[in-house]
DNA sequence: TTAATTTTTAAACATACATTCAAAAATTAA
DNA sequence: TTAATTTTTGAATGTATGTTTAAAAATTAA
């Protein structure tokens, strides 16, 4: 990557961070192309030297947020912890992107309304990569005799990931309780649920 | 109420109805007035003589799957089950009416995003006051000392409304469930979070 | 310094919609 | 049936904003 591509790549994603933020309190529709570039004293014409779209610009913010929290989330997976600890290390990854990164999940929900095509496809299949890495944990948990072996599966994936996902919605950064303590709260609660009785 | 408002009234709610199941199909910006009117044979012109505009209509769709969401654990709330049979109660009305009435709580999200002024106040006032419906009945159960004692009340409500709010994310009606399976399932799972142990 | 390449700009364009409105149609009450 | 009232209509209006574009400015490489 030469000198040029780099920068370009920097600037690129000081636009989707600067994006997201904006994209963050009026959201997309609301959100126009010039109250993104202004927020970075740009002109929103320029704005199209670096996106095809004002789609394509979401679309990206999507793909920044899901690298890293896949990222994140494998690092749970492939440790060495014991079943109740990686899934604690999951949640708890999962809580301190979704409230340090909260105006980059605030564009993560209803993708079937954002998205289409190739987009849309891609997005699901990357969600679906992230669920199922919960799955991972909790059958593993159930097999090595760790987790309560009639929990279900599925209903329990989805109980962890909606209420992971619904914290963007409450979370203030000025709110009564800090990211990481959210991170720890939400990791000793949940596991009680698979927890053995 | 005359025969006349009478009528008014329910043609308004039928509009609501319709509008709410184009509404989450597309998402409110990517819905057009002519949408709406055209799914109910109208033309766009006469929705103006129900709702005052677009917002209007959006808040009056809120209002009422808020007003029977209330309605419903209101009822969980008053009754004379036990805390853990009410926790039940409540997440399994939350779940059948938002699996039946998908397309209504859809919309329900980000209301910052989507009201302002008495429109946005008025909605988070309703939602806390739903919201704390859950804090009493959590209260009651680790007061009756039926509930674990070391559980915390704000973290507990955060995570079954947030796995509750997020199920019509996922929500098929030809998926592998129906509504009244995911709330036995649901109600199951989530009273486990506070059991004593 | 000069020429090539890149980035930025400001204005112009196009269009999709929310909303308004005056007139027509339908409904109700007498 | 007639007159009053409610409801619907279809066209007109206005505006907001995504996108294009040609030219200017800035940056880079020689």
């Amino acid at each position: 990557m030469s000198f040029r591509e780099k920068k370009a790549a920097k600037k690129k994603e000081e636009i989707l961070r600067s994006a997201a933020s904006v994209l963050d309190a009026k959201g997309f529709h609301r959100t126009t192309m010039e109250d993104i570039a202004s927020n970075l004293l740009m002109t929103k014409g320029s704005m199209y030297y670096y996106f095809k779209n004002k789609d394509d610009l979401l679309y990206q913010c999507h793909q920044m947020i899901m690298k890293i929290s896949i990222e994140r989330i494998e690092e749970a997976v492939h440790s060495s912890l014991t079943p109740t600890e990686k899934l604690k290390k999951a949640v708890k990854a999962h809580v301190t992107l979704s409230t340090s990164e909260k105006s980059m999940f605030l564009m993560m929900d209803k993708p079937n309304q954002n998205f289409s095509g190739d987009h849309l496809d891609h997005a699901l299949k990357q969600r679906k990569e992230y669920a199922n890495y919960f799955d991972v944990i909790i059958n593993e948990g159930i097999e090595k005799g760790e987790f309560d072996p009639s929990i279900e599966i599925r209903t329990v994936r989805f109980i962890i990931l909606g209420s992971l996902n619904w914290i963007m919605q409450w979370y203030r950064e000025d709110g009564p309780q800090s990211g990481e303590q959210i991170a720890e709260s939400f990791a000793a609660h949940l596991v009680r649920i698979v927890e053995k009785r």
